[in-house]
RNA sequence: GGCGCCAUAGCCAAGUGGUAAGGCAGAGGACUGCAACUCCUUUAUCACCAGUUCAAAUCUGGUUGGCGCCUCCA
C-alpha cells in the first residue's frame, strides 16, 4: 500500500487508482527560456523516482511533463538573442533534455509543448465562456474566480483574502482581482494565434489543463510539480479542468520542496543562482540526483558544495560495496560452478526479503527515499561483513539482483564507471604484483604513481587488485 | 495582514506515543609492505517553557528562531 502526502487534504492518504494498475500522473514541466536550474532538477528527478517506485509496484505509469514554450520570458529571451521565440524554446528543451538524461531522468510518455496545443486551448476556452466561467474584454479572456465555488480550496486560501489582500495594481477590465488570463492579444512583434477573441496566446495555467485532459483524461491521479505552483498556477488548474469537465480534476497533489542556497531562495539577483550544467562540469550528474534524494521531497534542502562532498563519497561508498559483490559473483571459479544443486537457504532468503521489506516500507510512506538510501546503505554493510569466496553462489546472485533493483528505482548509480585498459597498462599492473611478489616495493610504488599520474588508481584488496579512474 | 511549513549530533538526514535509522566529517583501534579499501569501538534525550499520558522527539498550548506562498517562479 503506498501512501501520499495530499496537499489538497493536508494528509498522507492511500492511493487508489482511478483505473487499477493504472497510473496517470502529470507534472508541471519548466518554462524553457534557460538551462535548467538547480531548482528545476528537483521535480525532474524526484518525480521520476515517485515513477519508477510505481512501476516497481507493478502499476502502468503514464508520465506527462509538459514543456511551456511561449510566454513573456521566452519573449524577452527571444529579443536578447535576437532569435525567434521558436529558436528560443527548441534551443532550450535541447538543453534540458541533455540534463535530465545526465541526471538519470526517464523519457516521459508524452512531452507536450503549449504552441502545439493551441487549438485544443481555445476549444476549452470557448467552453468556458459557454458555461458562463470566463468573459472576454477587448481581446483578451478572463476566467471568472467567483464562479467556481470551490476556488482556494487546494492551496486554503478564500477569494475575499486575496482582494483584502492586493498589492499589485488590478488590471483594468477585470471583474475581480483574482480572475486570471485564459487569452491575451498579442502586442506588437509577439508571436500569436488567430482565435474568436483575438490575434494572441494562452495564458499560463489553461495550457495544463488542456494538455493534463488530452493525454490523460478530465480526471487524473496525480498532479505535481514544485510548491510555489499550488498558487495560483495549480488552483487555476483546478478551476479551470472542473468547470470545463464537470469532474473532480486529479486526486493527489504532490508538491516538492524548494532548493535553498544558504537557506535563501535562490535568484538572480542575490547572485546565488546556479544551473545544472555549471554543476555538472565540475560535479558528476550521479552525485547531484543523488544529493537531491537524500532528504525527503517535501523538505526544503541548501544547496552547498560541502553537500555535494558529502554526497559524492556516499556514492563511493555505495559503488565499492557493488564492487566487492560483483568481484566475488565474477570470479572465475565461481563462473564454471554447477548451479543446479545451490539453493537459498531459509535464512538467507529471509535476508534478502527483509531488505526488501525495509526498501518498500520506506517507500510505501509518501516515498522516503532517505529510507529507501538507509536501506541500499545496510545492503552494503552486509556485503561487506556477510560475503567472502566462500559465500553461496546463488545467495550472492539473488542479494545482487535485489541491489540493482533497488539501485535503479532510486536511479542511484552503483557501477563504477568502467575503465578500459589498453594492454600496455595491464602489463604494468601485472609487472606491479611481480614487484609486490619479490617485496620490491620501490617499483612497485613507482608503477603505482606512475598510474595514477595518467589518472589510474590501484587498490589492493584481498579479492585482487582493483582499478578506477580518478 | 491572510494561509502554510520547519526546528533531531560538527554537517546532511530518517523517525509522528513506548524509549533516537542511515550517510559525511572527527577520535581510538585492527588489517594490509605503504596507500586506499574494509572492519571494530566511539560522538544526541530530539530549540525553549508548560500541559496531557503509565509512557512524548513524536499529542496540546505558548515562547523563540528560520522559511515559503499570497506577484513570474520548480
Amino acid at each position: 500500500m503506498i501512501r501520499i502526502y495530499n496537499t489538497m487534504t493536508r494528509q498522507k492518504e492511500e492511493f487508489v487508482a482511478l483505473e487499477p494498475g493504472r497510473v496517470k500522473m502529470y507534472v508541471c514541466g519548466p518554462t524553457v527560456y534557460n538551462f535548467m536550474h538547480i531548482g528545476n532538477a528537483r521535480p525532474f528527478v524526484i518525480f521520476d523516482v515517485v515513477r519508477r517506485y510505481f512501476e516497481y509496484r507493478g502499476y502502468d505509469v503514464t508520465y506527462v511533463q509538459n514543456y511551456t514554450d511561449i510566454d513573456d520570458k521566452i519573449i524577452k529571451r527571444a529579443i536578447e538573442e535576437g532569435i525567434s521565440t521558436d529558436e528560443v524554446a527548441s534551443k532550450y528543451i535541447g538543453e534540458v533534455e541533455v540534463d535530465a538524461k545526465g541526471l538519470g531522468v526517464g523519457q516521459a510518455s508524452f512531452n507536450p509543448k503549449a504552441t502545439e496545443e493551441v487549438e485544443a486551448i481555445i476549444t476549452m476556452i470557448s467552453d468556458l465562456i459557454d458555461k458562463g466561467h470566463a468573459y472576454e474584454v477587448d481581446g483578451t479572456v478572463y476566467f471568472e474566480s467567483k464562479t467556481f465555488g470551490d476556488y482556494g480550496k487546494l492551496s486554503g486560501k478564500n477569494i475575499d483574502d486575496l482582494e483584502a489582500g492586493k498589492r499589485i495594481a488590478v488590471e483594468e477590465g477585470k471583474r475581480n482581482p483574482s480572475d486570471f488570463v485564459l487569452w491575451k492579444p498579442k502586442k506588437e512583434g509577439e508571436p500569436a494565434w488567430e482565435s474568436p477573441w483575438s490575434q494572441g496566446r494562452p495564458g499560463w495555467h489553461i495550457e495544463c489543463s488542456v494538455m493534463a485532459k488530452k493525454y490523460l483524461g478530465p480526471q487524473i491521479d496525480i498532479h505535481a510539480g514544485g510548491t510555489d505552483l499550488i498558487f495560483p498556477h495549480h488552483e487555476n488548474e483546478i478551476a479551470q479542468s472542473e468547470c470545463s469537465n464537470g469532474v473532480d480534476f486529479a486526486n493527489y497533489w504532490m508538491h516538492n520542496g524548494f532548493i535553498n542556497v544558504d537557506n535563501q531562495k535562490m535568484s538572480k539577483s542575490l547572485g546565488n543562482f546556479f544551473t545544472v550544467r555549471e554543476i555538472a562540469d565540475e560535479i558528476p550528474y550521479e552525485v547531484i540526483r543523488f544529493f537531491l534524494l537524500n532528504a525527503h521531497y517535501r523538505s526544503p534542502i541548501n544547496f552547498s558544495r560541502n553537500l555535494m562532498e558529502s554526497a559524492s563519497k556516499s556514492l563511493e561508498r555505495i559503488k565499492t560495496g557493488y564492487e566487492k559483490l560483483t568481484g566475488l559473483l565474477d570470479g572465475e571459479e565461481r563462473q564454471e560452478e554447477d548451479l543446479t544443486e545451490k539453493m537459498l537457504t531459509k535464512d538467507e532468503t529471509m535476508v534478502i526479503e527483509g531488505f526488501r521489506q525495509a526498501f518498500e516500507e520506506g517507500m510505501d510512506d509518501d516515498f522516503n527515499t532517505s529510507a529507501g538510501i538507509a536501506t541500499i546503505f545496510d545492503m552494503v554493510k552486509y556485503i561487506n561483513l556477510n560475503f567472502d569466496t566462500e559465500s553461496n553462489i546463488v545467495f550472492l546472485k539473488n542479494f545482487n539482483d535485489l541491489f540493482i533493483e533497488l539501485c535503479d528505482i532510486l536511479g542511484v548509480v552503483y557501477k563504477k564507471e568502467e575503465v578500459l585498459l589498453d594492454s600496455e597498462i595491464e602489463e604494468l599492473i601485472a609487472k606491479r604484483q611481480e614487484a609486490r611478489k619479490r617485496k620490491d616495493f620501490a617499483t612497485s610504488d613507482k608503477i603505482r604513481d606512475d598510474l595514477l599520474a595518467r589518472g589510474i588508481v590501484l587498490k589492493d584488496t584481498r579479492e585482487g587488485v582493483l582499478y578506477s579512474r580518478v
